[in-house]
Order: C-alpha cells, then sequence, then structure tokens
RNA sequence: GUGGCUGUAGCUCAGUUGGUUCAGAGCGCUUCCCUGUGGAGGAAGAGGUCGGGAGUUCAAUUCUCCUCAGCCACC
C-alpha cells in the first residue's frame, strides 16, 4: 500500500461516489486518490457486502486511492445536532438514524471494517471535540480519543498477523487529534497518540474558529509536536489558500467537501491567471469564483477558465454551463464537480513544485 | 352583437362585508454563506400608484359607471 507523492488533495465519496461523477471522470480530472467514510459505508453495505465485492476499489473500479475516514466526525456531529440519534461511551458509538436499526460503532470494528474495504490509509475512531466544549468536555474527549486509538492500533496489528500483511502490504494508519481550541490538550493529545505510534496524525474536530477564520495555531502545534516521519492531514480541509498555508507548515494530505458540493451549488473555482503556467499560488488573491447559475452569464461564450484543461473548460462555454444551471439539469453539477476537481488537481501539482 | 368570467410583483396567484397585520405568498431574480458530504440547507435584498379613466365617500385595490385587454358561452 502507498500514496502518491506529498501533498495530495482527495476529494470525498462518502458512500463510495464522487457525487454526480463515476470514476472514469475523477481519474479525468487527475485527482489521483478519494476519501470514503466508515460510517456511511457500515451502514449501507456492511462488511459482508464489501467482501463480496472484493473490497471497495474492485467495486468502483477506481485505480486511485483511498483512504476510509473512521465515521467519528460523521456520528459525533449528528448526535451532537441531536442527542436522540445516539450517545457515546468509552465502549464506542452507539447510533439510530430513523428507520434503521440500532448499530454499535467501536474502535475495534471501525478499523476492522476499513480493511476490509481494502484502503490505502485507515483513520482510527475519535470522540469529536466540539468547538464550543469548554475545557473539561474537550479534555474528556481527548482521553476518550486517546483510549480508542490504542484499541484502535491494537485492533489494526492483530488483523495485520491475522491476515499476514507485512509491512508493504498493510495500509497506513492515521491517529487523530482532538482537544478543540485549547492548544495545551492538543499537544497533550499529539504526545499520546505519538506513544501508540502511528503512521501520521490528522487535524481532528473542527478547524474554523469562532470568527469563521482557520485556526492556524492548532495546526502549528501539530507541526512542532510530530515526528518528521510522520504524514500528517488536515481532515476537511479546506478553501484553496487554506491548504497553501498548511502545506507551507508541513501538511501532507487533504480532503475536502468543498470543491464538490460548491460545484453543485453553482461556486466554480477559477484561477486569477491566463494560463495554467503562469498560475502562482503564493499570491494572496490568486483565485476567485464563478457562479454559471447567475442570468448575466447565459451570453458569455468563454470558457470557464483558460487556466484549465478539464473537459468542461475544454469543450464547453460558460453560456452552455448557466443554461445547465438554470435549468438544474444534473450534467450541470457533472462538468461544474469535474472542474473543480481539476483546479484543486491543478494546485496540488502547483505544490508540489514549490514545496 | 348579447351575456358571463378574468385583469394585484418578472411568473402563478392569495386577499379586502371600504380605513396603520390592504399591499401579500410561492417561484424566479440579486448578493452572501457552505470545510473528516443529506445531490441538503441557510441569511439578507430588489421588484407592484392592486388594467386605465371618472364618480360615490372623511377614506377606494375593495362600491358604481365608462373604457381597454384576454378567455368562455350564446345568437
Amino acid at each position: 500500500m502507498k500514496l502518491p507523492p506529498f501533498p495530495i488533495f482527495f476529494p470525498d465519496a462518502t458512500r463510495a461516489v464522487v457525487k454526480t461523477l463515476d470514476t472514469t471522470d475523477i481519474e479525468n480530472t487527475k485527482t489521483q486518490g478519494i476519501l470514503v467514510n466508515t460510517y456511511h459505508l457500515y451502514k449501507d453495505l456492511g462488511p459482508d457486502l464489501i467482501r463480496k465485492n472484493g473490497g471497495i476499489k474492485k467495486m468502483m473500479g477506481w485505480n486511485g486511492s483511498v483512504i476510509s475516514d473512521s465515521g467519528g466526525f460523521q456520528v459525533g456531529s449528528l448526535i451532537k445536532k441531536n442527542p436522540k440519534f445516539g450517545k457515546v461511551t468509552n465502549i464506542g458509538v452507539t447510533f439510530k438514524a430513523s428507520g434503521e436499526k440500532k448499530l454499535l460503532l467501536t474502535p475495534q470494528k471501525s478499523i476492522r471494517f476499513q480493511m476490509d474495504l481494502g484502503v490505502d490509509m485507515v483513520v482510527v475512531l475519535d470522540d469529536f471535540t466540539d468547538p464550543s466544549d469548554d475545557y473539561k468536555k474537550a479534555l474528556e474527549s481527548v482521553n476518550r480519543t486517546i483510549l480508542w486509538a490504542k484499541k484502535g492500533k491494537e485492533e489494526f496489528e492483530k488483523i495485520c498477523k491475522e491476515r499476514k500483511l507485512n509491512k508493504g502490504q498493510r495500509p497506513f494508519i492515521l491517529g487523530v487529534v482532538q482537544g478543540g481550541k485549547y492548544l495545551d490538550l492538543r499537544k497533550y493529545c499529539i504526545e499520546e497518540l505519538i506513544k501508540i505510534g502511528f503512521d501520521g496524525l490528522g487535524y481532528g474536530g473542527w478547524p474554523i474558529k469562532e470568527n469563521g477564520e482557520f485556526d492556524y495555531e492548532v495546526a502549528k502545534v501539530m507541526c512542532e509536536n510530530s515526528p518528521k516521519t510522520y504524514m500528517l492531514y488536515g481532515l476537511g480541509v479546506g478553501k484553496p489558500h487554506e491548504i497553501v498555508n498548511l502545506v507551507k507548515m508541513g501538511f501532507d494530505i487533504f480532503d475536502c467537501v468543498l470543491p464538490t458540493r460548491d460545484a453543485r451549488h453553482g461556486r466554480l473555482y477559477v484561477y486569477n491567471a491566463k494560463t495554467i503556467k503562469e498560475i502562482d499560488v503564493r499570491k494572496p488573491n490568486f483565485y476567485s469564483y464563478f457562479d454559471p447559475s447567475k442570468g448575466k452569464n447565459l451570453d458569455d461564450l468563454s470558457p470557464i477558465s483558460t487556466a484549465c484543461d478539464c473537459l468542461t473548460c475544454k469543450k464547453y462555454s460558460r453560456s452552455y454551463l448557466a443554461h445547465l444551471f438554470k435549468i438544474k439539469d444534473f450534467t450541470a453539477g457533472r462538468l461544474a464537480t469535474i472542474h473543480n476537481l481539476r483546479f484543486y488537481s491543478i494546485l496540488m501539482e502547483k505544490l508540489k513544485l514549490t514545496s
């Protein structure tokens, strides 16, 4: 198992699909990997169906890399929103969505299922620290995250032994750093996770401060306290300029819903340059937004961007895209998603050159 | 030609026994938000002298008359 050269950005295929695209489309955007979600796939498919399909890559017909998220964030934030949805104990998380049967997700189960998925990197189940949590609550989630990390790692070793996976065959395993805005808790969490031993650490929780700004302080603590051999992963990060900043600080891996969700909502990313060659991601305002759903774009015959070589930019005009958005055809989502994913893959290509 | 119905925001339409909840809704439009995904959702905003004219009245989008436009029915 291995990952492409860093830094890398993987779009989210939570339920084993990048919405609106098939895996050939994804490949054509020069995207190297995707992120699937343990919680969703456990609920939708379960271990038996995954094994029957020969793993998630085979099921999707995807030749690139795959990372699986543990599901901790999804379940944690759902319960936070509606306590009736489930509860968190040291054993794990019980949850029950309406119309579905009750399920228990433990750190062990999460890892075992991710091993069944056959991915390149697994993530241990973590207990989400809510940004509004006070110190006591944050400490509690940090301690539980460490406990679960220990159990997850043990299960990982056990499965590797069972399946006789040597170093080159086993996936990477990521620990997740919680602690909210409390930097000493973040540091403590990092130290304890390193004692357990992982291939990398993820920036867990919610990375946006209450004033809406990205919290680079936590990222800094992670960079300063992690071994040089560790991969650093910005879970759910982020906007293009945030990724640029984190790569500069030392982060390697990213995943985020923004390029794909924004595409479906009519927000396309456009480099403020005439050609791909002229793009300079170190400039403060190196990109802007283009919204095809605005009526005034109906008579714009130019491409979305001349600094892009995606299918959408090569073949279609802003006018056509505006039309597709106006009539709400699914193809609008597909062409916009293709463009935004190519924007992100160009971003990562540029960052590989500069880092 | 006669009788009836309709005419309120860009669109589809509510509403008024005449008076500061009568000038509204939905959609559309404009601007913004979206960060380990619900193809989700949210925030703010612009738009109408209630077809036109006259009359009754302290007061009319609401009542009366005339007129214009569209639709239906009948000669």
